[in-house]
DNA sequence: GAGAGACTGGACCGTTCTGTCCAGTACGGG
DNA sequence: CCCGTACTGGACAGAACGGTCCAGTCTCTC
């Protein structure tokens, strides 16, 4: 497991670390990517990495929490408030947004979970946590909206957000490929159509 | 660029080296596969694999051809006919299938995808290539069955199949990563009732 | 049966990889 | 001021990496 810093310094030097594998890994992938490499992004050395970390693997752990903090906080005011088509419609908005402006197109938690799912056993559950984690705010919302009557009685929150993410994840990936972001909205904006379907006011 | 055998023993070795680097790089991705792993696997020596391609990039496209060939000549008899209800049913449910057998659900093609769009030029643009044309199957049913009226004469077929494909990549890497089926089936559920919204009969 | 070219075996090279080790410096608590 | 602990720098080791090379074998053609 990771040692945690207990001085302000230690802390500074283990968060430059993970930073920097967190970006170059989001270039080149985890395997693609060295320890020297990070370390010199980084402006560490060997030693500041194997204090804090076992392994590569423990580091690559740290970099999947680091990411998944990241997106979650930098969404938090939209993802705590999905209990509405407006919020609803804004979140996957942002995504397509982001995913039009950026050079490389992608989720980070999801081209980790392509990569690890079927090397790192442990690096899968953590990033199946976060997956559901991430599901839950959309199935707070929408539950919310069935009790309040904007869903209709008979629609599945969960099914809901879970097929939602996968035309997500799904998208993205399609829209890396082809260096457009044509084909997550299309994606996104068939799973709104679907989320739609399910209004109690029809 | 791959130098063709030109003998059948040519052949088959060429065909061993592609069909071992397959396999390997299915479970170990692309960077975690070494070129001696392969050999090993194939029962040939570097010499033999340098001979048939110029480097391990070209090796990889080489894979990629061989497995989007696989998939499609595996699904022929149902891809050629994805123009009516049943078929597309069938043809999801063939995945739904797939995945809960296999130990290791996941797309080939999409995992390659993931790993390689924002790395090897090339490879990116073969696989959006394959995007495309395997997208083109259920295009060319969506058509069909618009024109013999099954389907909406507002339903654009090119949009429907590519949020079908979305949610069938985001699923499989979402079921890769929960080891289980159930995401898949969910959000193949999803577009198939979103597909089905566009029905001319309602 | 000889020559040409396709194919093969595997030693070898330089680089890069993860991980170890130890000698050192910074720093808080007494 | 001093000592223990946290932290740091970088040389080093051993293995694995992609790729080159050449001497050899097979096989087809004439």
């Amino acid at each position: 497991m990771s040692r945690e810093p207990s001085t302000e310094r230690g802390r500074r030097s283990r968060d430059r670390i993970v930073e920097s594998a967190a970006e170059l890994i989001a270039g080149r992938g985890v395997e693609g990517t060295g320890i020297d490499h990070v370390l010199a992004a980084a402006g560490a050395s060997k030693s500041q990495l194997y204090h804090y970390f076992t392994d590569k693997d423990d580091l690559i752990r740290a970099v999947i929490a680091r990411r998944f903090d990241q997106i979650i906080s930098a969404q938090a005011p939209v993802l705590s408030h999905l209990d509405s088509w407006e919020a609803i419609r804004q979140w996957l908005d942002l995504w397509v947004g982001m995913s039009a402006e950026m050079g490389h197109p992608g989720c980070p938690i999801g081209t980790l979970a392509s990569e690890l799912a079927n090397r790192d056993e442990a690096a899968r559950g953590d990033l199946a946590a976060c997956f559901a984690a991430w599901e839950g705010y959309l199935i707070a919302g929408l539950t919310r909206m069935k009790q309040r009557g904007d869903l209709a009685p008979h629609a599945q929150p969960r099914q809901l957000a879970i097929a939602v993410f996968a035309s997500l994840q799904g998208g993205l990936l399609l829209a890396k490929t082809d260096k457009d972001a044509e084909p997550l909205r299309v994606a996104l904006d068939a799973a709104y159509s679907h989320l739609r379907s399910f209004s109690a006011s029809g």
